[in-house]
DNA sequence: TCCTGTGATGGGAGCGCTCCCGGGAGCGCT
DNA sequence: AGCGCTCCCGGGAGCGCTCCCATCACAGGA
């Protein structure tokens, strides 16, 4: 009846028009449909010459075998959901989200997951949407990222038995898995850093404390700055957005406190704060020194170059998959937490300390 | 054997812990699975009293459908693909991509669509994981953005059946359904708005000539100097890459040949090159005025504030989900081609000529 | 020789849905 | 009454795979 036409597609090429099953690639193999299931999956004993002759016809016919019934089959669907809730559009003027993508992209690809994206605009999409992702089998694991604090997903998530990792230190400690970036020690070293080099009135311009960024930034450079015996004057500090006007606005309000230096939670915050600074008269670093968080590009095209905490975005996103896939296989058990290190990128936008590998600073 | 822990349940709200099918449905209220599955879909006649007994259950459970089973048995994933092909990471750093996947986003959350997303890195992952893209049934169509000329992608979509649009306007006119932005009008128009300043030495900061994007802003660009009777002087022109770096070094290679005016292919190209008129000592607008193009939060915020031709990107990627669904559908047949309007938004980089809606410009 | 173990293979059952057909009930018409 | 039509509803079949068990051939040990 159903006759796979194999000599069609022979002449095609790889191209797979004609839609052909594993019981078809069987019966041109001439073994049975379990034999081209077990080739296919690289799994039990199938002796080499059949295991040739199998992938031979699967080769030429250009043969996949269909998800959504190996789905079915197995309840396992084989992608990974990458849930970025409400309210965060703004962020997404951020370079952040798209350098996180791509680590989480890459992984996804590596592993033969395939990657599906749940952009919330609203919170009643939310909470419409978000059942679907959860329970109809869509995925078999999430990864939640950008979640404010209390976040109303995360509870949903703890509640139901999906496998999940979320990016950013979540506010239930201990009892979920996931990857941050040292955010309490990269702030600690940029406060270190400048008072090393001898500024005492030190301005903050800080992430949202609804995140967990923005809390342990803060954290992170008060301890800095108390290890240095330096006090942070609360006329000098104002928090932002994470967008580039959020960083204008708040340089602007501080700045007739006048700050010697300023440490920025945000590179794009950053650039509003440089843009404020250009207006005000002020230059960097003669009159205001700087040193801000992320390592973006934009931190090295700026001018000046920003003295910067670097955080490897794409390395967080790629270790976020895979440690949901290890979650998936069983292979590593309770909630992990992994804290990927801060690195200080010192440029120009602290004056002339550019400093040659090895060389101390005073 | 298998009885559904109705009780269980209701005690704990909505959350499906338990999974349950259609039969299962059916069973606890008084009808066929089949009727369950007219209600779920919202197809085929149902009596209102059994409907609303029906949803009452569903509701109690908190019942989602399997979407594997449904694919399978209809055929369907009622998932779209997002592809974007290899080389263009660094484009990432440009916000267009994030805008765009967010419209395409929210476009496919409004339709009940899921998003997949397709990044490939290298052109060995393009040509591995893409068969499995096109053929294994997991999505219902395709949206293919930054393709290249002669990007093999579109190649294989063509040859197969899977219904797809792309972003930017494809190479082979005629045979692919796709949305664009009018980058010739705007192009023009900024040459036209520049020409009408007085300006005959006018540069040209382009975007690469292997997109569509490139080739029709500078074919714009050209329209409008001619109509205006100003030529382009080869010296006067450099093409970048859309970053920010690849503005900053196609200024520094036109500047030493004096232009009056420039238009700037793309607003984060923009950046580079007001970064590389500040080091040069030029003053923008007084001694080089300056039109871009893409209308990006950048571009308002930068210094001094860019007249730009602005295009509406998330309603391109809202328009490409649309098109692709009515594809689908089959409301909609051959390829369809549409052309987002761009407009010309002017602000400081050309001088005090923000002028109130209705006033003509010398 | 018989028995057991192991590698290689085939095929039944079933995953949870959609699609389609068939049948019963109710209606208006001849 | 009889007919045809529509509205509802139920259930069979089947989507293409995985999982599991049965089977068979062949080897080696008692």
């Amino acid at each position: 009846m159903k006759v796979p036409a194999v000599t069609n597609e022979t002449s095609k090429g790889q191209s797979a028009a004609v839609k052909h099953t594993l019981e078809d690639i069987g019966r041109l193999a001439g073994v049975s449909r379990s034999t081209v299931s077990r080739v296919v999956n690289d799994q039990g004993s199938v002796s080499p010459e059949v295991r040739e002759r199998v992938q031979g016809v699967i080769e030429k016919t250009g043969f996949i075998p269909n998800v959504a019934a190996r789905s079915l089959a197995s309840n396992r669907s084989g992608v990974i959901g990458l849930v970025i809730p409400s309210r965060v559009h703004s962020l997404f003027e951020d370079p952040y989200f798209g350098r996180l993508i791509q680590g989480i992209s890459a992984a996804s690809n590596d592993a033969g997951q395939t990657l599906s994206l749940f952009l919330f605009q609203t919170e009643s999409e939310e909470e419409r949407l978000y059942p679907r992702v959860v329970s109809s089998g869509l995925v078999d694991g999430v990864i939640l990222t950008a979640s404010r604090m209390g976040d109303p997903l995360m509870g949903t998530l703890m509640e139901g038995t999906l496998p999940f990792v979320v990016i950013g230190r979540p506010d239930v400690p201990g009892r979920v898995s996931y990857v941050d970036a040292d955010n309490v020690g990269g702030a600690r070293q940029a406060a270190l850093h400048l008072c090393e080099l001898g500024h005492t009135r030190i301005g903050y311009l800080g992430a949202p404390m609804s995140t967990s960024a923005g809390v342990d930034r803060l954290q992170g450079f008060l301890d800095g700055l108390k290890a240095c015996g330096v006090d942070l004057d609360p006329s000098l500090r104002a928090d932002g957005l994470f967008s580039e006007q959020s960083g204008y606005e708040a340089m602007h309000k501080i700045y007739s406190h006048r700050p010697e230096a300023v440490f920025v939670a945000s590179d794009t915050m950053a650039m509003g704060a440089l843009r404020a600074l250009r207006e005000l008269g002020a230059n960097v670093p003669q009159d205001i020194c700087m040193v801000s968080f992320d390592g973006l590009p934009s931190s090295e095209t700026s001018t000046p170059a920003l003295t910067t905490v670097h955080q490897p975005i794409m390395q967080s996103g790629r270790r976020s998959v895979e440690i949901l896939l290890g979650l998936l296989r069983g292979d590593v058990s309770g909630p992990v937490a992994e804290i990927v290190p801060t690195e200080l990128v010192v440029r120009d936008s602290c004056g002339s300390l550019r400093r040659p590998a090895g060389t101390e600073a005073g």
